[in-house]
DNA sequence: TAAAAATTTGCAACATTATAACAGTTGCGA
DNA sequence: TCGCAACTGTTATAATGTTGCAAATTTTTA
């Protein structure tokens, strides 16, 4: 089987980010939904980052296109990236990432490496259906589940000590 | 067996706080930490609401008892709280709570109601399990968990609509 | 096509959450 | 009682996120 794209294995990322716009455009088109010039350049932004990006550097980032924008307006564009299922938000670093697997309803779970910085998105469900049990025993109604888990990813713990491996 | 306090059910919460202070201070004892008086406040303040408390509502509290504080006092006690095990920070609200079996080792899992506001921790072990399973497989090394649960409880569950009971 | 409605964006101000840097104080052992 | 380490106070500032309203754009309707 080919080896996935893996954010710490080298690989051609623009090609994932072309793919995940054209994707992206695709599950707008579906949901009648608009996916307008910023929205579109800040999913592209998000993409074109391994690591999640915080709505300020998304912004300077758009400053630095020439585009004079404001806080509202990266926040929004999240938004709707959010609620397409094309972005998601790591509450624990306040930052935003793009969907593996959009358009899939699904749990978003997290690796974070504390001394890279990358982030892999895991669809696990095992780690769901725990999740839900648990929840259901205890009578209570799930709607959404953050589950992030920091640590170190494979290439950081093969790297001598604690040294970063450069994006 | 007797029935477990829970945030959703009534009991004497003046109980749950002067328990919570005692096994801290038994706990920092043995650490050879100082549960010292500004720090052991914002502890029972945050024990006193079911609810997880912001820094600045906990700021806001100490103000009113009269105590002159600003930010990074109370930031350092929560800091030192976390430290040991007293209390949680919850990421998907930037918000405290008392830890529920602190001095055990534990990933703290949360229900947390989005209509009461109440949080329950849980401790369950097969989530954990699952996790550690997930990440094992991606040769990941796990550090630390954030899992965190948004819904309803079951008391606003059975509210009609989507009422917020009074806390 | 033209007017009306709805959505999106721009913009200024502001609110909330968190940290940095440094000075003063307190507890404790030598 | 001196000195060190830990803790606290204080001021300022950084980082993150929101409100409210007006202008522009797109879509819908007549």
């Amino acid at each position: 089987m080919p080896a996935r794209a893996l954010p710490y294995r080298p690989h051609n990322h623009d090609l994932c980010v072309d793919q995940a716009l054209a994707q992206a455009r695709e599950i707008c088109r579906r949901n009648e939904a608009r996916l307008t010039p910023v929205r579109e350049r800040v999913l592209e932004l998000i993409w074109q980052s391994h690591k999640p990006l915080g709505a300020y550097d998304v912004l300077a980032q758009l400053s630095a296109d020439g585009h004079k924008a404001a806080p509202p307006t990266v926040y929004r564009a999240l938004d709707f990236l959010q609620q397409h299922g094309l972005v998601h938000r790591i509450a624990s670093l306040n930052a935003f990432t793009g969907c593996d697997h959009p358009g899939q309803h699904h749990c978003g779970t997290f690796l974070i490496c504390r001394s890279c910085g990358n982030v892999l998105e895991l669809a696990a469900p095992n780690i769901t259906a725990a999740i839900n049990q648990a929840a259901t025993a205890e009578t209570f109604q799930v709607e959404q589940i953050t589950l992030e888990i920091a640590g170190l990813c494979p290439r950081c713990q093969s790297d001598s000590a604690d040294q970063p491996t450069p994006s």
